[in-house]
DNA sequence: AAAAGTGTTCGGGAAATACGAACCGGCTCA
DNA sequence: TGAGCCGGTTCGTATTTCCCGAACACTTTT
């Protein structure tokens, strides 16, 4: 079971090369005309009609022969997390919650199958990981991810299994679907999730759900080190600190 | 000398046209596909091939009809901003100087020509103006834009007008260039620039460049309701404030 | 039940892109 | 100093890809 992908009928391939080249820039954090030019399957002279292109309008820059992606990403990114209600009410609780647990706190929201950090905030002591802002991953590789999922009707988890399948990140990645499944199950039960080291070595998360009339809007989580994240700490405090800011918020979502 | 604009030899239009359509759902705050082939002008058939294909990558979300812009730009734009290197060092003082004067505090660099504030910290009585994270503006039309056009070699500054010429955003806008070129020897004699009414009604700012390596590498500015920025306070508190914060920055920036 | 408004599919013609070759400019190294 | 190299830029042509209108399917309105 491999992502299947069947994608739109009349794909605009000239946007899909564009979205490429610029994921490339990303992934390659920053590449030269040659680079690109050998990453994509593209004449020279075509990858450059492109970043000149993009360049022109703000989407990529260009220092000394190296070409980035631009800040006016930033723009349409920034103003695409204003449309998501959660995130205003969350955000002062994350920042509560980074300063209780001193850990990186977490909020995911899901669009299209795919998870988005909205928001992070670390607290004194957190994992120095790249947990940038906006980052996107895949909701069975995180506790917040599956915190979702848990919540989400039936079939729409089988259309984004259907879509994005099941990779895997580290060897305790759930690759498994009725594996998933019966976790799911237990998550919604219970009302908390966890990642153990699914994704990253040596990263733990516990996450919880947050409701809006009836419906999962996303998920908060507080990842910390294996070392740090006990059994203990995880039942007692932090367990504890997650259903208080997930209250508040709820609270403050239903009246918004 | 309105913009000349003259742009690539061979610009790729069909990512032009992809970026216009997203820029216009941002503009239009979501909208539907008959909407949107009313913008643009392109058949109905055309733009839907185009919503559909961004869909399938995240960079657009449809519900019931209307079409948004995805938080897939998120990803990429969070990630162009931790490319630039003022952005964490300046962070917490941004706070600290949000904090402070209870005003908007905003960070801005430059890029293209184009100005984006990549962080903004509103303070308890912060104005509130739409003014998110990621927002992009004109140089010549706020105070921190200024600051920075005022350090830039001269011939950048030439072909940033040459590109963008000087729109009107209120009747204050300096729209006329020996006018702007005037203000911009007074601010780098004096070390601060002003924003009186410029881009919005009712708003001032004070700024202040920030330096790496004797380039400006971006500005730090407060802005507030004309109401509460007198002349008294400008000069005597707010100053010191951002001479503080910009000291600081100015330290750590050439320690990493 | 008909009509109006949406979104989706289809196929041919035209235009935009892919493509390679040739050109240019700066660097390195002999 | 000059030849060669490496990267970026320009150009013209072949053809892929997109534009486009029309026809279809679906929902909602009256």
């Amino acid at each position: 079971m491999v992502q299947q992908n069947t994608g739109p009928k009349a794909p605009v391939k000239t946007a899909e090369r564009t979205f490429e080249l610029v994921e490339f820039l990303k992934d390659a954090d920053g590449a030269t005309l040659t680079e690109a030019t050998d990453a994509l399957d593209l004449p020279k002279s075509s990858v450059h009609n492109y970043l000149k292109t993009l360049e022109h309008r703000g989407y990529v820059v260009e220092t000394d022969g190296v070409y980035e992606v631009g800040l006016r990403f930033l723009d349409l990114g920034a103003y695409a997390r204003t449309n998501v209600p959660l995130y205003p009410v969350a955000e002062p609780e994350l920042e509560a919650l980074a300063e209780e647990t001193g850990e990186l706190a977490n909020l995911l929201v899901e669009q299209d199958g795919r998870g988005t950090f909205i928001y992070r905030k670390k607290g004194e002591n957190a994992v120095k990981i790249d947990s940038y802002n906006g980052q996107q991953i895949l909701l069975h590789t995180t506790a917040v991810g599956k915190a979702i999922l848990a919540n989400l009707p039936g079939e729409r988890v089988e259309a984004i299994l259907e879509r994005h399948g099941l990779p895997e990140k580290t060897e305790r990645t759930i690759t498994d679907r009725e594996a998933l499944f019966d976790e799911l199950d237990e998550i919604r039960t219970e009302g908390f999730s966890y990642d153990r080291e699914e994704r990253i070595h040596g990263l733990k998360c516990v996450a919880t759900p947050v409701f809006h009339d009836g419906d999962v809007a996303g998920g908060i989580s507080v990842t910390g080190p294996t070392s740090r994240m006990s059994e203990e700490r995880i039942e007692g405090e932090l367990k504890q600190q997650l259903r208080n800011a997930k209250n508040i918020i709820e609270l403050n979502l239903s009246h918004s």
